[in-house]
DNA sequence: ATCAACATATGATTTAAGTCATATGTCTGA
DNA sequence: TCAGACATATGACTTAAATCATATGTTGAT
């Protein structure tokens, strides 16, 4: 019924438009969920290491987006009619299911706020904040993709950790970023 | 079981910290979720005049923003208990339930995306293009609200769509906005 | 081991938006 | 109907980030 796949860097796992069939699930690796801008430059809007990928496609007659593994990525593939048979008969698994969209609902929310803040500095912070532990934000795709994601230019980025580091409010280690 | 209830603009249906007791229902009137930024203004997260408020909450042990009624308000209650059975014991509205989550997922996402283009004029026709139907977005809850959303000043706004009407890109009747 | 591609980093300059000020228009409650 | 509160609007000035340039560091393929 399921079945397991093997995916290399860069390749699409469903293309926009497209009709779904399967429902993503990322074991290994990592995939994007992307969009083209107007200005034709890619504007992720999930990043998926482990975990379902386009949740939301569930009950869409097309794709509104291209997912991408941005590294080779080990992936399951589940029919949707067996994906929609078990929510229908497995109250759990649906409560599961729901679950699992409220905290994406809730991730997403936060993410909007953040990129409402005027400034890098309040939207790094942010960041630290709410998506890391402890204090503690790891960096997984490099500092030019985080860039991408808080909306702002990597050079700005690359500026305000400098200046936040310099003014001893966070510290960093390789690819760790810190609150003092 | 369900109860119905009129809220003053103004007052909150909860507070950041409660324990969810239950699910809320807008009927009439608006309603926002707001939590406060460390800078001190409020930030809206979401913004309903028809549907569920806080859906996320459902399994949360406590809220993790304050809803206000921006405008006098109709609600209704349910009581999360009862709630909770239903998506149990009734598959199709279960179903519903996914549903309505997928749709603000997508929604979120385009939100998403449209905090991340760089120029107040790309906001506006993305918002255009993707919250408005053929072209035409009615301005629910005036210029001011919308530039909160849009992550800019009023000011910016103003002179954004100032400046749009001036070079015939998009066209104003009071709360319409057109693409020309 | 070397090269190419890419990420990280920082400086110089430009620009769009924020901030502050002020004025008019609109709505609402007393 | 009047007053106060608030939205809309626009100008002047400031500022943070974008843009453009350049340099070094890192990684992966041959």
């Amino acid at each position: 019924m399921c079945k397991s796949a093997s995916v290399k860097k860069g390749s699409l796992l469903f293309q926009t438009g497209k009709k779904p069939q399967w429902m993503f699930f990322v074991v290994s690796g990592e995939v994007t969920l992307e969009r083209m801008s107007q200005q034709g430059d890619p504007v992720v809007l999930q990043r998926t290491r482990y975990g379902f990928v386009s949740e939301a496609s569930l009950q869409s007659p097309k794709y509104h987006c291209d997912a991408r593994a941005v590294a080779n990525a080990d992936i399951i593939q589940i029919p949707l009619t067996c994906l929609a048979d078990a929510l229908n008969k497995d109250p759990a698994f649906a409560g599961r299911w729901i679950s699992m969209l409220n905290q994406e609902v809730k991730r997403l929310r936060l993410q909007c706020e953040r990129l409402n803040m005027k400034s890098v500095k309040d939207r790094v912070l942010h960041l630290i904040n709410t998506e890391g532990k402890d204090g503690q934000y790891h960096v997984n795709t490099g500092l030019k993709s985080l860039a991408g994601e808080l909306g702002v230019t990597h050079e700005a980025l690359y500026r305000t950790l400098a200046s936040l580091e310099r003014e001893e409010v966070i510290t960093r280690q390789s690819s760790l970023l810190g609150l003092t």
